[in-house]
DNA sequence: CGTGCCTTTGAAGCCTATCAACGGTCGTGG
DNA sequence: CCACGACCGTTGATAGGCTTCAAAGGCACG
């Protein structure tokens, strides 16, 4: 099974443009310590796993569609979101390099998910996975505390959207995005999606947005150096900037 | 009310009583159709819970504090809250009878649980839950499916904070209140928490959640007989209300 | 029966959305 | 390699919705 991969290895690396230096192995269980949760699960689920490539802006799956594959990113970017009535779009999720995605339970997708970078990732047939997971007091344990932490953090942006206003919703986003991706050591982070996307993610509009930033940048909080990079300078600016009620 | 909850509390207490349609099974699963993963969960679950009865304005755990048991409830009203840099509260959860709710997978609960009505509830404590989860195939698939539904509701309510407007957020409260009580075929609906829970809930405040509830009632889409209970009159005339953009 | 708490309604101010325009950048095609 | 075009980001002005502050009535509970 890590021959396959390995295998992958080599034409995961080519198309993979932006995010990620190495697209096989998990970017988060690099790190020490004992395995983590997901890398667990991604170890066991591997066997099972098809590489797919997708260029930017191409769709994985459609909102309404059966839940065919539970998906691993391994470099790229993919956002998943849905459309309420009216038409606006909300994205549900950002997904990063070492992120699962996808896992739902239930017949049909709530959300569509499209690659907002040139992406790679495994794809697992989610009736072999859900077999799998079943059969090992281990794996199910590790999908458990993966599921959590995905309910976790929606209740955490759901504090955020309810809480914040769009300052603090902006520097939030700005620290989630640094921690998610702490093991590059580098304060440049670079950002998956474009001003919609984020404002998209937060429940703004792209101006705001662009204010927002604009106003942490004059605070002394951020810098700009790049359309799609941003660089925490003072970060107890941001999380002073973060603390603004609503 | 207060009558059910005796009567819940009496049953609850002999949990090693019987199969079949008693007051101890699930009111949701009470419907037609092949038992709901909730039921099987809950099933697998009685023998170890140990019964617990609050009152109103009672906590039942606190934010930071282990999570040591998984609970459900069986009657009453239990809400979920955090609170934000700001000291601004938001409630995570709003749990009906017949609900899991409390199911972390992490050491620090992320959230404090208050009653919001005289309640009854089963707690398992969480290791032992785990353990017999994990180690049967047809549970831990109830248990992913539980969970997994838990995390669309979330991404539903994040879609609606981030895209609709405050009338459009109250006439979507209402109908997800009415659909969860959905065996009770009146039209009336119980409301368990205050217009500041509701508020609280949708990321408004209490005199926009009034004064939202005042202009359906204006266009004849709810009635508000009682403090807390509410008439659905005019489903067609909500549905329009919610579909209000931002 | 009194006392809080909850709810409602009003008025004013702030924040965010919307509409509009401009400059810059990236990707594409010649 | 260069030039063009489309997209993205920023900034400004305006309007609208929500929050805040304030006060009064009503219901529930002790």
């Amino acid at each position: 099974m890590l021959e396959h991969s390995g295998v992958q290895a080599g034409c995961l690396s080519r198309p993979s443009i932006g995010l990620g230096p190495t697209p096989l192995a998990d970017p988060v269980d690099a790190m020490a310590g004992p395995k983590s949760a997901s890398a667990v699960l991604l170890d066991a689920l591997r066997p099972l796993g098809a590489v797919r490539t997708l260029r930017r802006r191409q769709d994985l799956f459609t909102e309404g569609e059966p839940a065919a594959d539970w998906y691993w990113l391994g470099s790229g970017a993919v956002q998943v979101c849905a459309v309420a009535e009216g038409g606006r779009r909300h994205i549900a999720e950002l997904v990063l390099p070492g992120d699962f995605f996808g896992l739902e339970d239930c017949d049909a997708r709530g959300a569509s998910a499209e690659a907002t970078r040139n992406a790679v990732l495994l794809a697992f047939p989610r009736a072999r996975a859900e077999a799998l997971v079943d059969t090992d007091a281990a794996l199910s344990r590790a999908f458990r505390q993966v599921a959590c932490g995905r309910l976790h953090e929606a209740q955490a942006r759901l504090l955020r959207l309810g809480c914040l206003t769009a300052l603090g919703r902006v520097a939030s986003f700005l620290m989630e995005m640094a921690e998610r991706r702490q093991r590059h050591h580098a304060e440049t982070i670079e950002i998956p999606v474009t001003r919609d996307g984020i404002a998209d993610y937060l429940g703004l509009n792209p101006e705001t947005v662009s204010r927002a930033l604009t106003e942490l940048r004059r605070r002394g909080a951020i810098a700009l150096p790049a359309r799609q990079s941003i660089a925490l300078a003072n970060r107890s600016v941001l999380i002073d900037a973060r603390g603004t009620g609503r």
